[in-house]
DNA sequence: GTTTGTGTTTAGAATATTTCGAACATACTG
DNA sequence: CAGTATGTTCGAAATATTCTAAACACAAAC
Protein backbone atom coordinates (compact mmCIF):
# COMPACT_ATOMS: atom_id res chain seq x y z
CA UNK A 1 0.00 0.00 0.00
CA UNK A 2 1.12 3.97 -1.19
CA UNK A 3 2.40 4.36 2.62
CA UNK A 4 1.19 8.25 3.27
CA UNK A 5 -2.08 8.24 1.50
CA UNK A 6 -2.29 5.08 3.38
CA UNK A 7 -2.44 6.81 6.66
CA UNK A 8 -4.61 9.33 5.36
CA UNK A 9 -7.27 6.49 4.88
CA UNK A 10 -6.99 5.03 8.20
CA UNK A 11 -7.03 7.80 10.05
CA UNK A 12 -10.46 8.54 8.02
CA UNK A 13 -11.63 5.22 8.40
CA UNK A 14 -10.83 5.32 12.00
CA UNK A 15 -13.22 8.09 12.61
CA UNK A 16 -16.05 7.22 10.28
CA UNK A 17 -16.33 4.34 11.91
CA UNK A 18 -15.98 6.18 15.31
CA UNK A 19 -18.95 8.23 14.81
CA UNK A 20 -21.02 5.38 13.13
CA UNK A 21 -22.91 3.81 16.42
CA UNK A 22 -22.07 0.54 15.18
CA UNK A 23 -18.28 0.03 14.85
CA UNK A 24 -15.53 1.17 16.70
CA UNK A 25 -12.21 3.67 15.77
CA UNK A 26 -10.31 0.52 15.49
CA UNK A 27 -12.24 -1.50 13.50
CA UNK A 28 -12.31 1.17 10.66
CA UNK A 29 -8.91 1.08 10.36
CA UNK A 30 -8.63 -2.13 10.06
CA UNK A 31 -11.20 -2.11 7.67
CA UNK A 32 -9.51 1.07 5.94
CA UNK A 33 -5.76 -1.31 5.62
CA UNK A 34 -7.22 -4.05 4.49
CA UNK A 35 -9.59 -2.21 1.96
CA UNK A 36 -6.51 -0.75 0.49
CA UNK A 37 -4.39 -4.07 0.33
CA UNK A 38 -4.72 -6.10 -2.83
CA UNK A 39 -3.98 -9.33 -1.24
CA UNK A 40 -5.11 -10.95 2.44
CA UNK A 41 -3.56 -9.77 5.40
CA UNK A 42 -2.29 -12.05 8.01
CA UNK A 43 -3.58 -11.54 11.84
CA UNK A 44 -0.43 -10.40 12.96
CA UNK A 45 0.38 -8.22 9.99
CA UNK A 46 -2.30 -6.34 10.76
CA UNK A 47 -1.55 -5.67 14.80
CA UNK A 48 1.96 -4.49 13.14
CA UNK A 49 0.88 -2.50 10.97
CA UNK A 50 -1.78 -0.63 13.63
CA UNK A 51 0.90 -1.34 16.30
CA UNK A 52 -2.12 -3.00 18.50
CA UNK A 53 -1.81 -6.29 20.26
CA UNK A 54 -2.71 -9.62 18.68
CA UNK A 55 -5.42 -10.15 20.87
CA UNK A 56 -7.03 -6.56 20.69
CA UNK A 57 -7.00 -7.32 16.45
CA UNK A 58 -8.06 -10.78 17.52
CA UNK A 59 -11.15 -9.40 19.51
CA UNK A 60 -12.26 -6.43 17.11
CA UNK A 61 -12.31 -8.29 13.99
CA UNK A 62 -14.47 -10.87 14.84
CA UNK A 63 -17.33 -7.56 14.37
CA UNK A 64 -16.08 -7.15 11.63
CA UNK A 65 -16.52 -10.64 9.45
CA UNK A 66 -19.50 -10.62 11.67
CA UNK A 67 -21.01 -7.43 9.92
CA UNK A 68 -19.67 -9.05 7.14
CA UNK A 69 -17.18 -5.92 5.97
CA UNK A 70 -14.52 -8.19 6.33
CA UNK A 71 -13.67 -11.76 4.89
CA UNK A 72 -11.55 -14.35 6.64
CA UNK A 73 -9.88 -16.36 3.90
CA UNK A 74 -7.45 -19.19 3.88
CA UNK A 75 -4.14 -18.66 1.80
CA UNK A 76 -2.43 -21.95 0.55
CA UNK A 77 0.95 -21.58 1.86
CA UNK A 78 -0.18 -20.66 5.49
CA UNK A 79 -1.08 -21.89 8.05
CA UNK A 80 -2.57 -18.29 9.39
CA UNK A 81 -6.11 -16.77 8.96
CA UNK A 82 -5.57 -13.91 6.69
CA UNK A 83 -8.03 -11.17 6.26
CA UNK A 84 -9.31 -9.65 3.02
CA UNK A 85 -11.98 -6.22 2.62
CA UNK A 86 -15.58 -7.22 1.59
CA UNK A 87 -16.41 -4.56 -1.04
CA UNK A 88 -19.99 -5.70 -1.12
CA UNK A 89 -20.84 -2.58 0.72
CA UNK A 90 -24.78 -2.60 -0.22
CA UNK A 91 -24.99 -5.80 1.68
CA UNK A 92 -23.23 -4.83 4.93
CA UNK A 93 -25.67 -1.52 4.52
CA UNK A 94 -28.63 -4.10 4.21
CA UNK A 95 -26.96 -6.29 7.74
CA UNK A 96 -26.84 -2.96 9.75
CA UNK A 97 -30.44 -1.98 9.17
CA UNK A 98 -31.87 -5.83 9.78
CA UNK A 99 -29.80 -6.21 12.65
CA UNK A 100 -29.61 -2.92 14.65
CA UNK A 101 -32.25 -0.34 13.20
CA UNK A 102 -34.79 -2.86 12.87
CA UNK A 103 -34.18 -5.02 15.67
CA UNK A 104 -33.79 -0.87 17.44
CA UNK A 105 -37.10 -0.18 16.65
CA UNK A 106 -38.71 -3.44 17.39
CA UNK A 107 -37.85 -3.10 21.25
CA UNK A 108 -39.34 0.08 21.35
CA UNK A 109 -42.74 -1.37 19.96
CA UNK A 110 -41.99 -4.12 22.62
CA UNK A 111 -41.12 -1.71 25.24
CA UNK A 112 -44.84 -0.17 24.29
CA UNK A 113 -46.53 -3.12 24.71
CA UNK A 114 -45.49 -4.24 27.78
CA UNK A 115 -45.99 -0.53 29.20
CA UNK A 116 -49.65 -0.79 28.27
CA UNK A 117 -49.97 -4.34 29.55
CA UNK A 118 -48.87 -2.81 32.82
CA UNK A 119 -51.16 0.18 32.95
CA UNK A 120 -53.99 -1.69 32.11
CA UNK A 121 -53.30 -3.21 35.82
CA UNK A 122 -53.35 -0.45 37.56
CA UNK A 123 -55.76 2.12 36.06
CA UNK A 124 -58.82 1.72 34.67
CA UNK A 125 -59.17 2.53 30.86
CA UNK A 126 -61.84 5.39 31.71
CA UNK A 127 -58.99 7.01 33.88
CA UNK A 128 -57.94 10.29 31.85
CA UNK A 129 -54.16 9.92 32.73
CA UNK A 130 -54.21 6.37 31.52
CA UNK A 131 -56.02 7.34 28.52
CA UNK A 132 -53.26 10.00 27.95
CA UNK A 133 -50.62 7.40 28.31
CA UNK A 134 -52.39 5.04 25.57
CA UNK A 135 -52.81 7.13 23.52
CA UNK A 136 -48.90 7.91 23.45
CA UNK A 137 -47.99 5.07 23.38
CA UNK A 138 -49.90 3.95 20.25
CA UNK A 139 -48.09 6.77 18.45
CA UNK A 140 -44.81 5.77 19.20
CA UNK A 141 -45.56 2.51 18.13
CA UNK A 142 -47.55 3.46 15.21
CA UNK A 143 -43.96 5.27 14.25
CA UNK A 144 -41.33 2.62 14.74
CA UNK A 145 -43.44 0.09 13.14
CA UNK A 146 -43.99 2.24 10.07
CA UNK A 147 -39.81 3.12 9.77
CA UNK A 148 -39.83 -0.85 10.78
CA UNK A 149 -42.21 -1.66 8.03
CA UNK A 150 -40.05 1.15 5.60
CA UNK A 151 -36.84 -0.82 6.36
CA UNK A 152 -38.31 -4.32 5.40
CA UNK A 153 -39.38 -3.28 1.82
CA UNK A 154 -36.42 -1.56 1.56
CA UNK A 155 -34.42 -4.07 2.26
CA UNK A 156 -36.20 -6.23 -0.27
CA UNK A 157 -35.72 -4.49 -2.77
CA UNK A 158 -38.69 -2.01 -3.23
CA UNK A 159 -39.34 1.52 -3.32
CA UNK A 160 -39.60 3.54 0.02
CA UNK A 161 -41.53 7.02 -0.20
CA UNK A 162 -41.78 9.07 3.06
CA UNK A 163 -44.87 9.46 2.99
CA UNK A 164 -46.27 5.70 2.85
CA UNK A 165 -44.17 5.46 6.33
CA UNK A 166 -45.16 9.16 7.87
CA UNK A 167 -48.35 10.83 6.56
CA UNK A 168 -51.15 8.06 6.05
CA UNK A 169 -52.97 7.91 9.33
CA UNK A 170 -52.74 4.74 11.19
CA UNK A 171 -55.35 2.65 9.21
CA UNK A 172 -53.31 2.41 6.05
CA UNK A 173 -50.61 0.58 7.98
CA UNK A 174 -52.63 -3.23 8.49
CA UNK A 175 -51.30 -6.49 7.52
CA UNK A 176 -52.53 -7.02 4.36
CA UNK B 1 -47.62 9.24 35.60
CA UNK B 2 -49.08 5.25 36.47
CA UNK B 3 -45.80 4.62 38.69
CA UNK B 4 -45.22 1.05 37.83
CA UNK B 5 -46.09 1.32 33.87
CA UNK B 6 -43.38 4.16 33.69
CA UNK B 7 -40.53 2.60 35.26
CA UNK B 8 -41.52 -0.03 32.53
CA UNK B 9 -41.24 2.30 29.97
CA UNK B 10 -38.20 4.22 31.34
CA UNK B 11 -36.34 0.96 31.08
CA UNK B 12 -37.32 0.06 27.99
CA UNK B 13 -36.30 3.58 26.38
CA UNK B 14 -33.32 3.42 28.11
CA UNK B 15 -32.29 0.56 26.30
CA UNK B 16 -33.74 1.28 23.10
CA UNK B 17 -31.63 4.41 23.26
CA UNK B 18 -28.67 3.03 24.44
CA UNK B 19 -28.07 1.01 21.69
CA UNK B 20 -28.82 3.22 19.22
CA UNK B 21 -25.57 4.77 18.15
CA UNK B 22 -27.12 8.38 18.69
CA UNK B 23 -28.32 9.02 22.04
CA UNK B 24 -27.47 7.46 25.55
CA UNK B 25 -29.42 5.67 27.79
CA UNK B 26 -30.16 8.44 30.42
CA UNK B 27 -31.21 10.68 27.44
CA UNK B 28 -33.42 7.54 26.60
CA UNK B 29 -34.40 7.78 30.30
CA UNK B 30 -35.27 11.30 30.31
CA UNK B 31 -37.30 11.04 26.99
CA UNK B 32 -39.50 8.37 28.50
CA UNK B 33 -40.31 9.90 31.29
CA UNK B 34 -41.10 13.15 29.51
CA UNK B 35 -43.09 11.39 26.84
CA UNK B 36 -45.28 9.60 29.50
CA UNK B 37 -46.31 13.08 31.27
CA UNK B 38 -48.73 15.47 30.68
CA UNK B 39 -47.20 18.32 31.83
CA UNK B 40 -44.01 19.63 31.30
CA UNK B 41 -41.57 19.06 34.11
CA UNK B 42 -38.79 20.72 35.45
CA UNK B 43 -35.04 20.00 35.89
CA UNK B 44 -35.16 19.32 38.95
CA UNK B 45 -38.01 17.32 38.94
CA UNK B 46 -36.82 15.34 36.32
CA UNK B 47 -33.55 14.78 38.26
CA UNK B 48 -35.51 13.67 41.33
CA UNK B 49 -37.53 10.95 39.49
CA UNK B 50 -34.79 9.65 37.82
CA UNK B 51 -32.17 10.04 41.10
CA UNK B 52 -29.66 11.92 38.98
CA UNK B 53 -28.05 15.19 39.82
CA UNK B 54 -29.02 18.12 38.43
CA UNK B 55 -26.25 18.96 36.44
CA UNK B 56 -25.96 15.47 34.74
CA UNK B 57 -29.73 15.74 33.90
CA UNK B 58 -28.78 19.70 32.71
CA UNK B 59 -26.30 18.56 30.54
CA UNK B 60 -28.14 15.32 28.94
CA UNK B 61 -31.17 16.97 28.26
CA UNK B 62 -29.45 19.32 25.94
CA UNK B 63 -28.97 16.57 23.74
CA UNK B 64 -32.02 15.83 23.29
CA UNK B 65 -32.91 19.53 22.85
CA UNK B 66 -30.29 19.61 20.11
CA UNK B 67 -32.26 16.65 17.81
CA UNK B 68 -35.39 18.21 18.87
CA UNK B 69 -36.84 14.96 21.03
CA UNK B 70 -37.65 17.54 23.92
CA UNK B 71 -38.55 21.01 23.74
CA UNK B 72 -37.86 23.49 26.57
CA UNK B 73 -41.20 25.58 27.46
CA UNK B 74 -42.08 28.19 30.02
CA UNK B 75 -44.55 27.54 32.56
CA UNK B 76 -46.53 30.88 33.29
CA UNK B 77 -45.77 30.55 37.27
CA UNK B 78 -42.63 29.62 37.68
CA UNK B 79 -39.48 30.72 37.29
CA UNK B 80 -37.88 27.30 36.31
CA UNK B 81 -37.39 26.01 32.98
CA UNK B 82 -39.41 22.97 32.07
CA UNK B 83 -39.34 20.30 29.37
CA UNK B 84 -41.55 18.74 27.51
CA UNK B 85 -41.60 15.44 25.15
CA UNK B 86 -41.62 16.41 21.03
CA UNK B 87 -43.94 14.15 19.82
CA UNK B 88 -42.86 15.19 15.55
CA UNK B 89 -40.41 11.52 15.47
CA UNK B 90 -40.66 12.14 11.38
CA UNK B 91 -38.66 15.41 12.17
CA UNK B 92 -36.12 13.72 14.78
CA UNK B 93 -35.46 11.40 12.29
CA UNK B 94 -35.01 13.53 9.53
CA UNK B 95 -32.61 15.73 11.54
CA UNK B 96 -30.41 12.23 12.72
CA UNK B 97 -30.41 11.54 9.07
CA UNK B 98 -29.59 14.94 7.97
CA UNK B 99 -26.70 15.53 10.79
CA UNK B 100 -25.58 12.25 11.62
CA UNK B 101 -25.88 9.30 8.74
CA UNK B 102 -25.30 11.75 6.10
CA UNK B 103 -22.22 14.12 7.85
CA UNK B 104 -20.57 9.97 8.19
CA UNK B 105 -21.26 9.63 4.24
CA UNK B 106 -19.67 12.78 3.42
CA UNK B 107 -16.74 11.95 6.13
CA UNK B 108 -15.93 8.92 4.16
CA UNK B 109 -16.59 10.49 0.77
CA UNK B 110 -13.82 13.41 1.91
CA UNK B 111 -11.58 10.57 2.95
CA UNK B 112 -11.50 9.17 -0.33
CA UNK B 113 -10.71 12.11 -2.27
CA UNK B 114 -8.11 13.09 0.15
CA UNK B 115 -6.27 9.50 0.21
CA UNK B 116 -6.38 9.79 -3.92
CA UNK B 117 -4.64 13.25 -3.50
CA UNK B 118 -2.30 11.65 -1.28
CA UNK B 119 -1.54 8.53 -3.49
CA UNK B 120 -1.03 11.14 -6.72
CA UNK B 121 2.00 11.94 -4.94
CA UNK B 122 3.92 9.09 -4.34
CA UNK B 123 3.13 7.07 -7.32
CA UNK B 124 2.56 7.13 -10.85
CA UNK B 125 -0.83 6.52 -11.88
CA UNK B 126 0.53 3.25 -14.05
CA UNK B 127 1.89 1.81 -10.93
CA UNK B 128 -0.51 -1.67 -10.63
CA UNK B 129 -0.57 -0.56 -7.13
CA UNK B 130 -1.69 2.94 -7.49
CA UNK B 131 -4.45 2.21 -10.26
CA UNK B 132 -5.61 -0.59 -7.59
CA UNK B 133 -6.19 1.61 -4.63
CA UNK B 134 -7.55 4.31 -7.06
CA UNK B 135 -10.35 1.71 -8.45
CA UNK B 136 -11.18 0.79 -4.24
CA UNK B 137 -11.50 4.71 -3.31
CA UNK B 138 -13.83 4.99 -6.27
CA UNK B 139 -15.67 2.18 -5.65
CA UNK B 140 -16.17 3.60 -1.79
CA UNK B 141 -17.16 7.18 -2.80
CA UNK B 142 -19.30 6.22 -5.27
CA UNK B 143 -21.37 4.20 -2.88
CA UNK B 144 -21.13 6.74 -0.13
CA UNK B 145 -22.52 9.17 -2.73
CA UNK B 146 -24.86 7.30 -3.71
CA UNK B 147 -26.74 6.35 -0.22
CA UNK B 148 -26.33 9.85 0.71
CA UNK B 149 -27.98 11.55 -2.43
CA UNK B 150 -30.81 8.52 -1.41
CA UNK B 151 -31.09 10.07 1.73
CA UNK B 152 -31.35 13.52 0.41
CA UNK B 153 -34.27 12.70 -1.72
CA UNK B 154 -35.89 10.38 0.97
CA UNK B 155 -35.65 13.76 3.35
CA UNK B 156 -37.04 15.65 0.75
CA UNK B 157 -39.88 13.63 0.26
CA UNK B 158 -39.22 11.54 -2.55
CA UNK B 159 -39.28 7.61 -3.04
CA UNK B 160 -35.86 5.45 -2.71
CA UNK B 161 -35.41 3.09 -4.58
CA UNK B 162 -32.71 0.70 -3.59
CA UNK B 163 -31.17 -0.46 -7.08
CA UNK B 164 -31.22 3.76 -7.77
CA UNK B 165 -28.39 3.51 -5.35
CA UNK B 166 -26.77 0.33 -5.76
CA UNK B 167 -27.96 -1.82 -9.08
CA UNK B 168 -27.08 1.01 -11.56
CA UNK B 169 -23.60 1.23 -12.59
CA UNK B 170 -21.84 4.48 -11.98
CA UNK B 171 -23.20 6.80 -14.89
CA UNK B 172 -26.77 7.17 -13.97
CA UNK B 173 -25.61 9.02 -10.72
CA UNK B 174 -24.74 11.91 -12.81
CA UNK B 175 -25.76 15.82 -11.02
CA UNK B 176 -29.14 16.58 -13.26
C1' DG C 1 -27.89 46.43 46.06
C1' DT C 2 -28.37 42.36 48.45
C1' DT C 3 -30.43 38.03 48.63
C1' DT C 4 -32.56 34.09 46.62
C1' DG C 5 -33.61 30.83 43.04
C1' DT C 6 -32.07 28.72 39.02
C1' DG C 7 -29.12 26.63 35.20
C1' DT C 8 -24.36 25.82 33.87
C1' DT C 9 -19.49 24.89 34.37
C1' DT C 10 -15.79 22.46 36.45
C1' DA C 11 -12.74 19.26 38.89
C1' DG C 12 -12.55 15.08 40.53
C1' DA C 13 -14.79 10.47 41.86
C1' DA C 14 -17.08 6.48 40.08
C1' DT C 15 -17.88 3.48 36.42
C1' DA C 16 -17.37 1.38 31.99
C1' DT C 17 -14.61 0.27 28.03
C1' DT C 18 -10.41 -0.75 25.61
C1' DT C 19 -6.09 -2.70 25.42
C1' DC C 20 -2.30 -5.60 26.69
C1' DG C 21 0.46 -9.64 27.87
C1' DA C 22 0.33 -14.02 29.66
C1' DA C 23 -1.92 -18.34 29.98
C1' DC C 24 -4.56 -21.46 27.53
C1' DA C 25 -6.52 -24.42 23.78
C1' DT C 26 -6.15 -26.41 19.37
C1' DA C 27 -4.44 -28.09 15.33
C1' DC C 28 -0.65 -28.89 12.40
C1' DT C 29 4.46 -30.79 11.78
C1' DG C 30 7.72 -33.90 12.23
C1' DC D 1 3.59 -38.48 20.66
C1' DA D 2 6.41 -34.24 21.40
C1' DG D 3 6.90 -29.82 19.76
C1' DT D 4 5.55 -25.68 17.50
C1' DA D 5 2.65 -22.28 15.42
C1' DT D 6 -1.52 -20.00 15.84
C1' DG D 7 -5.97 -17.91 17.59
C1' DT D 8 -8.63 -17.08 21.76
C1' DT D 9 -9.63 -16.15 26.59
C1' DC D 10 -8.64 -13.99 30.95
C1' DG D 11 -7.27 -10.74 34.59
C1' DA D 12 -5.11 -6.57 35.24
C1' DA D 13 -3.62 -1.92 33.57
C1' DA D 14 -4.72 2.06 30.88
C1' DT D 15 -8.01 5.00 29.03
C1' DA D 16 -12.36 7.15 28.29
C1' DT D 17 -16.91 8.20 29.76
C1' DT D 18 -20.48 9.35 33.02
C1' DC D 19 -21.79 11.29 37.06
C1' DT D 20 -21.68 14.18 41.28
C1' DA D 21 -21.20 18.05 44.32
C1' DA D 22 -19.42 22.42 44.82
C1' DA D 23 -18.39 26.81 42.70
C1' DC D 24 -20.02 30.00 39.56
C1' DA D 25 -23.01 33.16 36.78
C1' DC D 26 -27.02 35.37 36.02
C1' DA D 27 -31.44 37.06 36.60
C1' DA D 28 -35.48 37.92 39.33
C1' DA D 29 -37.35 39.41 43.93
C1' DC D 30 -37.25 41.99 47.65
Amino acid sequence: MVKRAGAVFLEGMGAAFATSGVLSQLQGRIFGLLYLEPEPVSLDDIADALDQSKSNISINIRGLVDWHLVRRVSVPGSRRDHYEAATDFWRVMQEIMERRFRWNLRQVIATCDETERTAAEGASSRDKERRFVDQRLDALRQFAAGVDAGIEAFSQGNAVSPDLMHGTPAKKRKKS
